[in-house]
DNA sequence: CACTAACCTGAACTCTTTCTGAAAAATACC
DNA sequence: GGTATTTTTCAGAAAGAGTTCAGGTTAGTG
């Protein structure tokens, strides 16, 4: 679950960031509105949490350049307290949400997860998946029988991007920027040992590959 | 742009639809739990407005029949002034927004746009000709019987080349162009041999051989 | 009717991608 | 500081896609 987080502020910045780390997002964090279009436009990222106070520009010009690029993910604006207009604003330049200042980790949380799961054309907001269900809050997995499997941080973020989306095609360079940020880019064969490790746990035929195009989480089964 | 507003506030209710349908909506009003399930499950709407109070039954248990059928639109919902809880519970049941009371209907009207826009943003692009129909998305070949074929990369791209033109020749050396850049240039038997794979797939008649000019894909089968 | 060019066919070959098991490195935990 | 867990890398094996080839068929032509 890959995003940006455009803030100025590097206190606030860092603090948020390890909180949503630790909700399992990859975080990547800039401070200018310069870096921002780049990084918008050149990354591929789930959502995007943007100030709109920025040192060297406005951020809502930031979000117009993205929505007339192609970074085209679901953006949260977090403006000042009761800044009614910047909040209109935000939302017809394209922004998805808002949030006032000061909030709770927790609400931008569940805001970015809704706006996410919108974009995905997920609307349940648990992950379930063939016999399968991902228990977010206890990262396990649930078997139709009854079992169940605690799953290691990078086991649950890749089967959640699977099974976010049964049946869809993710490539290995997706899965690798949903895993991983910038500074963090291992070898390619990383996704393969991975999917070897959770095909142990749903069945071989619960994920499928499809050569040269990617794998595939099969709920049909 | 056809909306549900479940509110059983008439006097609110009437107000914000007359607002709504200068702004474009058409708008259905429902006051109850019960007509709100049944209206957003058998109606195509492109958004609901959901008041969370309501006097037969909570507005999360609306929303969340809606999301466990196939009632996916994008929902907003109301909620009282400061309700925290609420507006977690229901971005957890799978609302797009939410809006505290009292509100500016500018501000909703600016909200709706949004999840609207990213509801839909995603377009699934697909290739139909006769009884076949390609998915550009999962890469494969979906027959009219409910069978459904994964392709390989060229397969799919010389597939998708006749099928999106049914009925018109297309040369060997065209095919080759579509395939195959400068750089690389194969026996043109390789086409031959694809051709004869396709056929496996679809059925020989349904791509025909124009001796001395090319090959077409005959949806009249 | 015989000839030829175009097309069909099945199998073999090459090359790339993916799988696999194990081991090394990094990290978290006690 | 040591141990357990998790993450990452590696290299050989296996599988699959792409391509070629040799020979068989067929449709058109004079």
């Amino acid at each position: 679950m890959r995003l940006l987080l455009v803030e100025d502020d590097r206190l606030l910045a860092e603090g948020l960031a390890s909180q949503l780390e630790k909700a399992g997002f990859s975080v990547d964090i800039t401070r200018t509105a310069k870096e921002a279009v780049i990084l918008g436009e050149q990354e591929e990222y789930k959502a995007g949490v943007l100030d709109l106070g920025l040192p060297d520009g406005n951020g809502l010009d930031v979000l117009r350049k993205w929505r007339s690029s192609k970074a085209t993910f679901p953006v949260l604006i977090l403006t000042a307290r009761g800044d009614w207009q910047d909040k209109v604003n935000g939302l017809k330049a394209g922004a998805d949400d808002y949030l006032a200042k000061p909030f709770q980790t927790e609400e931008l949380i569940a805001r970015l997860n809704a706006i996410m799961r919108r974009s995905e054309g997920r609307v349940q907001s648990s992950v379930k998946a063939g016999r399968f269900e991902l228990d977010e809050n206890r990262q396990c997995l649930k078997v139709d029988d009854g079992s169940e499997h605690s799953l290691t941080g990078t086991e649950f973020r890749l089967l959640r991007c699977l099974m976010g989306r049964p049946g869809h095609i993710f490539s290995k360079e997706q899965l690798m920027e949903q895993l991983y940020n910038l500074n963090e880019s291992p070898n390619e064969n990383i996704i393969e040992a991975y999917i070897r490790r959770l095909r142990k746990l749903v069945g071989a035929e619960t994920i499928a590959t499809r050569r040269g195009q990617g794998y595939l989480f099969n709920d049909a089964v």
